[in-house]
DNA sequence: AGCACGCCGACT
DNA sequence: GTCGGCGTGCTC
C-alpha cells in the first residue's frame, strides 16, 4: 500500500525539500495528486507553521518516522502559470539556490505569507436614471451638484477618480446614494488612472509617425513575435527606441498576448509611465519598490489572472506571471541595476532570457551602450542587432573635447577652460550640466603637514567630507564630526582635497550667482519624484545643473547645450574587468544629454590622463569601436563574455571565522572541481575593499569556459556549501555571473 | 532562518 | 538562588 508524499520547498536556506503526507480527506486518484502540484500549503514545521509551495507528489519518502501531515492547502490550483513554473526550476538550479529561496523571490510577500489572491473588482459609482433626470435640479455649486456634475462627465468613477475630485467625497456620495441618484456596481479597477481615460484618442491619433528605421525595427521585432529571440535594439538618445517599443506592444496587444517593460531603477519615473499610459489603448500596470504591498500583489494579480495586458516594472517585476506572455522588453538593457546584489543575485537580463525561451517569444533590449554580453551575442548569432541610426529630432552631432588638466589651475575642481565654456552656454541662455561621480565637498581630508587623511574605521576607505565639519563613509554610513586639527600631528593645515558635487555646487553658485545652480544627487534627490520636481524648478531659464549619476538619463532637457565632465579618472585607475565598459557607457550616456534639440552639443572631458587607450578609441570612434577593442582585450585576457565566472565571496569579523569557512570551502570546490579539466578554481583572495562595515571579506573565483562548462563543475556545489558548519558563521554568497569583483 | 536546548556570569 | 548570554543542532 503506497500513500502519497509531498514534496515541500519552504523558504528557508537550506538546499533541500520536506516532506509531508496528504491531509486525511484528499481525493487519492493520481490526477487529483498531480494537481497538487505548484499549490502552496501551510505545513507545519518544528513548532511554527510554515508556507510553502508542493514540488512533486510521490509515493515513497525516506523520512519514514516523524513525517508530518499538511496543514492546509492554499490553492486550489498552480499559483503559477508552467512556463513560470519551468523557468524558476531552471533558475533555481542555474543559480545554485534553494528552490523555496528563490520561489520566495519571485512571489509578492503577501502570496509568500499565503494571502489568497486578491479580489481585483473595486466598487465603481455612476448616475442611476433618477440621478441623471435630476441632476440639473440639485442646487449649483453644492458638492451633491459638482459630484453629480463629474459623474455625468465621466461615466462612472472609482475610489481613487472620486476623491482626485473632491478629497471629501465620501458624505456627498452617501448621501446621494441614500436617495438612489448614484448606482454602484463591482467590476476592475483601472489601475491608477486618476481622470485620463484608458489611452487619450486624440494623442493616440497624433501618435507620431515611425521614421524608417524605427519602422524597420518594429517590422524586425513583428516578424520574431512567437519565437524565442534576443533583439539587441541600438540607438542614441533621442533615435526614438519608446517610439519602438510603444509600436511592438501595441502588435503585441493585437495579437491578444501580454507585454512587460522592464526600466533601470532610476528610468521608472512619473514621466516615462504618463508616456506608456497615454499611448497604449489598454490599462498599464506597474511593479516598482515605491508600492505597498497591496499594490504589489494586486498587479501581480492582474497580470496573473490575464486581465492585466502590459506590465512595467523594475528589476524584479521579471517574475511577473504571464500567462499570455507575448513580448519582454528590456529597456537600457546595459544598466547594472538590472543586476540583484544581495540574497539571490539573478540578474533580470538573464532571467528575461530564460522566461522568453520557455514562452517563445522575442526580447527586446534597448540601449545606446548594449553591455559587451550583449553585443557578443550579436557577433556570435544568438542575438539580432537593430539599429536606429538617425536621431528622431534632427540636430547638430554633439562635440567632445578633452581637457587636459595636467599643470592647470584646477580651483574647486573647475578648469579655466571649462569655466569659460559655461560662462558662454549661460550668456546664450542655455543650461550647462556639470557631471561628477562623487557626492559630498570633497572625497578626502588631507593634513597638508604630515598625510594623515580621514579614513573609515570600520572600511578600507577615506571618508568623505559633507559641508564642512561633517566626515561620512559612503560604505557604512559611518559618520563623525571633522577634526579641527589634524589628530597625528596637531596642525592646522587640513585640507579638503578633490571636489564632489557639493562643492562643485558652491563654487559655480558663488562664479554665476545670476543663475540658478540645482544640484541633483542622492542627498537633494531622496525622492523618486524629486528629480523632475528640481529639474522643472529650473524650467527652461539659462543656469547649471551639477549632479551625479541620477542625471545620467532620462529627463528630457531641451536647454541644455553643455556637458561638463569634471574627471572620472578614478574610473581609469579601476582594477575591475568591468570599469572600462562602464566607464564608456556613462560618458556616452551623460554626453548624449547635450544639445537634444537645435542647439549644438558640446562635451568637455577634464582629465589628468589623456592619452588613456580609452578615450581616443571612444572620442574617435564612439561606443561602438570602444566595444570592438574591449571585446578583443577581453577575449586575449579571457574574461567574460568568452568564459564565466562564478565568484564565492564570504566575510566576518573574525579574521580565523573567515579562514575555516575559506579551507573548508576551498576543499569542497576543489573536490567539485576535480575531473572538470577546463575549470579553474582560483587562488582565494582578498576582496578588492578587504574590509568593510567592520568586516574582513575574501573572494574565490571560479572561471570555466562557457556557461555550461560552469554549470557542470558547479554541480551540487550550491547544496553542499548549505551543509558546511562553518558556513553559519560567516557571510558568504555563491554569485553566478558577478558583474563586478566587489 | 527560527527556535529550541544547554551550560556559564551578574542580578532580585 | 534565577535571568540571560549566544554556541549547537534540528526542522519532513
Amino acid at each position: 500500500m503506497t500513500y502519497p508524499v509531498f514534496r515541500v520547498a519552504l523558504p528557508l536556506p537550506l538546499a533541500q525539500t520536506f516532506d509531508y503526507l496528504a491531509p486525511v480527506d484528499t481525493c487519492l486518484d493520481p490526477e487529483s495528486l498531480q494537481r497538487w502540484v505548484g499549490c502552496r500549503v501551510q505545513v507545519p514545521f518544528g513548532r511554527q507553521h510554515k508556507v510553502g509551495m508542493v514540488i512533486e507528489v510521490v509515493n515513497h519518502s525516506e523520512i519514514k518516522p516523524g513525517i508530518k501531515v499538511i496543514l492546509q492547502r492554499i490553492d486550489t490550483q498552480a499559483l503559477l502559470p508552467i512556463e513560470l513554473w519551468q523557468s524558476i526550476l531552471w533558475l533555481a538550479r542555474y543559480y545554485q539556490r534553494p528552490l523555496g529561496d528563490v520561489l520566495a523571490t519571485a512571489l509578492p510577500q503577501r502570496l509568500r505569507e499565503g494571502d489568497a489572491l486578491p479580489d481585483l473588482a473595486v466598487a465603481w459609482f455612476r448616475l442611476s436614471e433618477a440621478g441623471v433626470t435630476q441632476r440639473p435640479s440639485l442646487r449649483a455649486n453644492s458638492r451633491p451638484r459638482r459630484l453629480a456634475d463629474f459623474l455625468a462627465q465621466c461615466g462612472r468613477a472609482d475610489a481613487d477618480m472620486l476623491a482626485a475630485h473632491d478629497a471629501a467625497w465620501r458624505p456627498t456620495l452617501r448621501v446621494l446614494m441614500q436617495r438612489n441618484l448614484v448606482h454602484s456596481e463591482r467590476d476592475t479597477a483601472r489601475p491608477e488612472l486618476g481622470l485620463q481615460a484608458y489611452a487619450d484618442p486624440a494623442l493616440l491619433a497624433r501618435r507620431s509617425q515611425l521614421n524608417p528605421d524605427q519602422a524597420d525595427a518594429l517590422r524586425f521585432v513583428v516578424d520574431c513575435f512567437d519565437t524565442f529571440a534576443g533583439l539587441i535594439l541600438e540607438g542614441v538618445t533621442g533615435s526614438g527606441k519608446t517610439e519602438v517599443y510603444l509600436h511592438a506592444i501595441d502588435a503585441c496587444l493585437q495579437r491578444g498576448q501580454q507585454a512587460l517593460v522592464l526600466v533601470p531603477e532610476i528610468g521608472l519615473t512619473p514621466q516615462t509611465l504618463r508616456r506608456f499610459r497615454h499611448h497604449l489603448p489598454v490599462p498599464v500596470h506597474v511593479l516598482h519598490s515605491g508600492l505597498n504591498e497591496t499594490e504589489r500583489v494586486r498587479a501581480w494579480t492582474a497580470m496573473a489572472s490575464g486581465e492585466g495586458r502590459v506590465l512595467i516594472g523594475t528589476r524584479s517585476a521579471i517574475f511577473a506571471p504571464l500567462p499570455q506572455g507575448g513580448l519582454i522588453i528590456l529597456d537600457e538593457e546595459h544598466d547594472t541595476s538590472y543586476k540583484q546584489q544581495e540574497g539571490w543575485r539573478y540578474h533580470a537580463r538573464d532571467v528575461a532570457m530564460v522566461r522568453a525561451r520557455n514562452l517563445k517569444i522575442p526580447v527586446l533590449m534597448g540601449s545606446a551602450t548594449p553591455s559587451l554580453e550583449a553585443l557578443q551575442g550579436v557577433r556570435s548569432g544568438r542575438f539580432s542587432a537593430i539599429h536606429l541610426r538617425q536621431r528622431a529630432i534632427a540636430k547638430h552631432p554633439t562635440r567632445v573635447q578633452v581637457i587636459d588638466v595636467r599643470g592647470m589651475a584646477l580651483p574647486n575642481g573647475l578648469s579655466l577652460p571649462a569655466l569659460q565654456a559655461i560662462d558662454q552656454a549661460l550668456q546664450r541662455g542655455e543650461q550647462a550640466l556639470v557631471f561628477r561621480n562623487r557626492r559630498g565637498f570633497a572625497p578626502v581630508l588631507l593634513c597638508h603637514d604630515c598625510g594623515w587623511r580621514g579614513q573609515c574605521q570600520r572600511c578600507d576607505a577615506a571618508l568623505t567630507l559633507h559641508g564642512s565639519k561633517k566626515l561620512i563613509c559612503h560604505h557604512c554610513g559611518h559618520r563623525e564630526t571633522a577634526p579641527p586639527a589634524c589628530p597625528s600631528c596637531g596642525g592646522l593645515a587640513l585640507v579638503p582635497q578633490g571636489a564632489g558635487t557639493e562643492r562643485l555646487e558652491l563654487a559655480l553658485a558663488e562664479r554665476f550667482p545670476d543663475v540658478p545652480v540645482v544640484r541633483i544627487d542622492r542627498e537633494t534627490t531622496q525622492h523618486r519624484d524629486a528629480v523632475e520636481k528640481h529639474l522643472a524648478g529650473l524650467g527652461n531659464q539659462a543656469g547649471i545643473l551639477v549632479g551625479t549619476q541620477m542625471l545620467a538619463k532620462g529627463h528630457d532637457l531641451p536647454r541644455l547645450s553643455l556637458v561638463v565632465i569634471v574627471s572620472i579618472d578614478e574610473g581609469l585607475f579601476s582594477t575591475d574587468f568591468r570599469a572600462a565598459e562602464r566607464l564608456a557607457q556613462l560618458l556616452i550616456q551623460v554626453s548624449g544629454r547635450a544639445g537634444r534639440a537645435c542647439t549644438q552639443g558640446d562635451v568637455l572631458l577634464q582629465t589628468h590622463l589623456p592619452e588613456h587607450p580609452l578615450l581616443p578609441t571612444l572620442l574617435k570612434g564612439g561606443y561602438r569601436a570602444f566595444a570592438e577593442s574591449e571585446l578583443q582585450a577581453r577575449q586575449a585576457a579571457g574574461l567574460p563574455p568568452f568564459c564565466a565566472f562564478a565568484l564565492l565571496r564570504h566575510e566576518s569579523a573574525e579574521q580565523a571565522t573567515l579562514q575555516r569557512f575559506e579551507t573548508d570551502a576551498l576543499a569542497l570546490l576543489r573536490r567539485h572541481s576535480a575531473g572538470h579539466g577546463s575549470c579553474r578554481v582560483h587562488a582565494p583572495l582578498p576582496a578588492p575593499m578587504a574590509r568593510r562595515q567592520g568586516r574582513w571579506r575574501r573572494q574565490i573565483l571560479l572561471s570555466a569556459p562557457s556557461r555550461a562548462a560552469l554549470q557542470g563543475l558547479l554541480g551540487s556545489l550550491g547544496t553542499a556549501l548549505y551543509t558546511l558548519p562553518s558556513a553559519r558563521k560567516v557571510r558568504w554568497s555563491l554569485d553566478i555571473d558577478p558583474i563586478d569583483l566587489y
